[in-house]
DNA sequence: TATGAATGAGAATTCATTCAT
DNA sequence: GATGAATGAATTCTCATTCAT
């Protein structure tokens, strides 16, 4: 999945098995018999790779987080766009479209997505890194710290995924498309 | 607690006792079993003021967040201050207070403290409305829409609660502090 | 059973098809589950009275021992010998038999038949303290301590279940009849 | 260990990992895994040397008891004493001493140190014979059966086992210090 | 021999819910 | 309304054992 994350064929049938009862019956309702069935691997097979269903999920939503905004990061790049305000606003455009395609994951990160998670794995995780230099770039010159930095990556993450969850999953207040201008105004607003 | 809401003894017992075990084990390692005892009421007594404990944690979650907004209006109703400006950041100043001096509840609620369930309830507890006025009465003359001045609503207190919920809870990406002045500003930029 | 515990139908139930499963099969291969079918109460109700599986043989073996003894000591009493030697030898010969017509029982308990757990629930069955004051009674005019009398209560009744459950359930070294003499000129000695 | 008894490497280390694991957690807590993982070996490799769990406790317990048996004895053979009488008696306080330097091991060996289980192993281990030769030749002189020695043998060591257990591991009816005159004279009227 | 991933039967335990008192 | 013993389905998790490498 992530480089230097080698899995075997059947971790990979269970993080996909959970992950589609996960988001089709809800996390509760699913046993951890429901997902080594789907998996068709043994019981005990589940136990060999995690610790708990809760362990399980844990490294699904990381996953996922990382893998939505490692793809609008490179989506991002593709456009090769002059300045910063441009490629952020386009950066937090593919973020939305992304959700926008999977409304049921986002469902299931959305309480964590964030963006205090992410910076943790950053180190190993290389792709996370792209999206925080891209920050760096453009603020080191102007005397910002490291952490006010990290402070602004993480509120306009936690903002567009909450605003994203609302509207696309709860359609409140309003669907996406009457919240996406608010949503730019307040994020050109923020930097 | 409310206006309109009787309580009986023994379901302020079990309120006040799923509270405490929600917020100190955790929802999930709260059985009912627990609720009950800690309350003094024998476990068929619960199914008589509760659907089951997803019910009373709903109930729980919606009355501390009326609280929190309810506190922090009537806060910010005493200082009668001129600008509209004024009133809304100070009503985010006594949101944040309110949560610095009791992160546990935050804890418990930050997930749920949305305008998207407060604005449901707001026919039945007129404590809400007062919010929603606030900011009706300041914008509907500029002939912005019902809905845009939800939004607006709904996009400020769920990005204060989950700027809180990160930092006070969490300490992530910094302490309250330092992210408060990076939340007003954005405030301000919203508005 | 014995004084002052009182055990409701169910938990009746539960000792005795657990005794009856413990000793056929033996406790390992004796699950839960099959002592609440043999007692024909629901699962559930196993844990409303025992903790655990140990815990129900620790309560058996408890009562299975006390049983034992207090027999024993009815059957010496209803003699009326005069002295303490016949009364002691009687005693142990009445524990030898009930282990001689009750081998299955001998098997489960003879690991924690012991005066060192029966005398601490002395206080609480009474039926306990008779076997104490024999002892007691005899020894308390040579001025001899309350440790004193326990020790050898203690040595005659570890001897006694040692030899019997080697004997009669081992027959090692030899069977029960042969080892009866040297059982009893021990004791007298000792004494 | 014993003559005769040629042990790899790997079977070395699963009995002490094994040894360790039954005396620190207890034996039903220690699971096969628990013990392969402590020796460094494959859970496989458990399988070429040992039936089962029970299989390779067995054989802890044999070793160790015969250990303690031929240690006391090798103890007692360089003192040279001139009586029967005083060579038993020492025999009998050196196991106590070697009790009473690894209580641990008495609590793992207790329930199973009889000489029932080890005179079925003398002619395999020659140094079991010698404590049996011990006796013998006192004895056999006075016509006393076979038999009547090993029962002999038998109640000893028992006693002593059982007398130990209780009051070194479980300091009951009272520490070793006090039951240790009532033990000397018990056995030297046994004899 | 040695390995250790995979197995899957089976055991323990939980807990929401009911209902006779 | 209040009680709490009883329920039993559901779920988690363990662990001895196998076997292809």
């Amino acid at each position: 999945m992530f480089e230097g994350i080698e899995q075997t064929r059947r971790e990979k049938a269970l993080y996909s098995a959970a992950y589609e009862l996960f988001t089709e019956k809800g996390i509760t309702n699913t046993a951890i018999n429901d997902i080594v069935i789907k998996a068709g691997v043994a019981k005990g097979t589940f136990y060999t790779y995690f610790k708990n269903k809760e362990d399980l999920l844990d490294r699904i939503i990381l996953n996922k987080s990382m893998k939505v905004l490692h793809e609008a990061m490179l989506a991002t790049k593709e456009e090769e766009l002059a300045s910063f305000n441009e490629r952020l606003l386009t950066f937090v455009h593919h973020i939305i479209q992304y959700f926008e395609e999977d409304p049921i994951m986002l469902k299931l990160i959305h309480k964590n997505l964030s963006w205090g998670v992410l910076r943790k794995v950053r180190p190993k995780y290389k792709e996370m890194n792209d999206i925080y230099l891209m920050f760096k770039s453009e603020y080191e010159k102007e005397g910002i710290t490291d952490l006010e930095i990290e402070s602004l990556l993480f509120i306009i993450i936690d903002l567009v995924g909450s605003v994203c969850y609302h509207s696309i999953v709860l359609e409140e207040p309003a669907p996406i498309d009457q919240m996406k201008p608010i949503l730019f105004k307040t994020i050109e607003n923020i930097i």
